[in-house]
DNA sequence: AAATAAATAGAATATAATTCCAAAAAACGG
DNA sequence: CCGTTTTTTGGAATTATATTCTATTTATTT
């Protein structure tokens, strides 16, 4: 891919180099019809220094720069961009815009997300004594889905989403404990309070959250954010859930490949409990 | 797209352009990093053919058809596939698997979507007198969601869990009352049992499933399913739940659609009660 | 402040794309 | 079936674009 490649050789270009390379990075949709005059000028510079920057990124030069860039942005629209709401949208486009914003940030939350972050967490969960999740709103929705996906791997994982049980409980929490605290702003005072209250405790604390800024995030031993370019939407959340449970997915089949035979058991388990629950 | 653009225009050109553009059609990719006279040799005509060629299909010229070209050649590996898991999986492939399969199902979900049934269905639930919302074990969790979502633009929805008070509930619906079911397999006893009860009360009946063959699917007034394709995963479900959310959304902003300034009114509510309750 | 190195702009060159034209092939009309 | 017209084609000429080279400027180092 060529725009990682653009970043991550960014940082030792010179300077007329990296005006070019940003003008790029902003508008790569318009460069693939651009000539290398026509992008010197935008950036007030020459031709050639236009090749010479396809070099110092490790590209042949500016045609095959274009032709990598027309590759991108090509996969680049399949993740059709986020248009904003319109009171005048039909259903059909309500629909589609609320399937490719879950979609985008699915995508841009795993290119975000720090693998041996995810490891450590995975395993702090997995040997923990008790699991308390906290979250309230539509987070609650979040905490109760972990609870549920957590137990069926015979962790001991309860969600509280009720604020005066979740300060109870997380006094009573103790060390080998960990709270888990699910929040889409960081910054919901209920499971702040709570996570502080766990902390004390001698609990670990683990946050999953959309904001790296947040308190929640940087308060607590480890964190998660999934991505989150929510501006566009007049509801908040709207896609920044489906990620955290994604993410609650993910770290379920996570837990459970650390220790495959014991999760096999449990899935046959509860298999079987279910065949009768069903027509 | 310029493929499709190559295949239409195709029949009439003439005997070389179709040998050029047969040419294309077939490796693509390659086409992308060759330059006219390349193309020409390996069709054995020149390069003024190849340029003849572009303009009868409505291009510019062979430079810009290149672009087109590496766009197309984009798109199609962006569609990346559902990879089964493994007990081998570090973390990061299973992190990229449960994200892939995610943006998966909402694709396919969105395409195979019958917008005019959801619009109907939208218009029922606006005007409902009161809407009860069924879901247990997974499907609890979104039947949560739903209620705590629809609930947002002042509809009066309601989500019932537990099998006794879902009984109960849906016996005591009447025609204005909307019974909404949620249920991954579509023949969840409690559900199924529920929705039948309630149709026969005489509520409407509409279902959110994963599978149009099901009971659940088959029996309601109105029925929405999201794609499904989940032989490759160890626990059911997993993504499937995500695109329930991903409908209730999408639903609850059609519904908001219909009365936009109610809508924003009750937003504006939420976000000021919202406000003491964060840092 | 002098020396060295790095960066840049613009001229020079090379390459590829595009246009143009004449020859060849095919289609048409008598 | 032959001459005429149209279409198609290949290759030369042209143009545009990309790329390289070099002198100048700018920055850095000692």
């Amino acid at each position: 891919m060529i725009i990682p490649k653009i970043h991550n050789a960014f940082a030792h270009l010179t300077e007329t180099e990296q005006k070019i390379a940003s003008y790029i990075l902003e508008v790569p949709e318009k460069v693939v019809n651009m000539t290398a005059k026509e992008l010197a000028n935008e950036c007030g510079t020459v031709a050639s220094a236009v090749n010479r920057m396809c070099k110092s990124i490790g590209v042949e030069g500016f045609a095959k720069l274009k032709i990598s860039l027309a590759t991108a942005v090509g996969k680049e629209s399949g993740n059709e961009k986020n248009i904003p709401f319109d009171k005048e949208d039909d259903t059909e486009l309500i629909f589609n815009k609320v399937f490719n914003s879950g979609i985008n940030t699915l995508k841009n939350t795993c290119q975000m997300i720090d693998f041996s972050e995810v490891e450590e967490i995975s395993k702090i969960l997995a040997s923990a004594q008790r699991i308390f999740i906290f979250g309230v709103g539509t987070s609650s929705v979040v905490a109760s889905d972990a609870a549920y996906r957590f137990s069926q791997l015979d962790v001991q994982a309860y969600a509280y989403t009720d604020i005066l049980q979740m300060n109870v409980m997380a006094s009573n929490m103790k060390k080998g404990d960990v709270a888990f605290g699910i929040s889409h702003s960081g910054r919901t005072k209920a499971v702040v309070d709570a996570m502080r209250c766990a902390n004390k405790a001698g609990a670990t604390t683990i946050a999953l959250t959309s904001f790296t800024k947040s308190l929640l995030y940087t308060e607590s031993d480890y964190s998660i954010s999934v991505y989150s370019d929510e501006k566009n939407y007049p509801v908040e959340a709207v896609s920044a859930r489906i990620a955290h449970m994604c993410v609650i997915d993910a770290l379920m089949l996570t837990i459970a490949s650390l220790n495959y035979e014991d999760y096999s058991k449990h899935i046959s388990l509860r298999n079987a409990a279910l065949d009768g629950i069903r027509y």
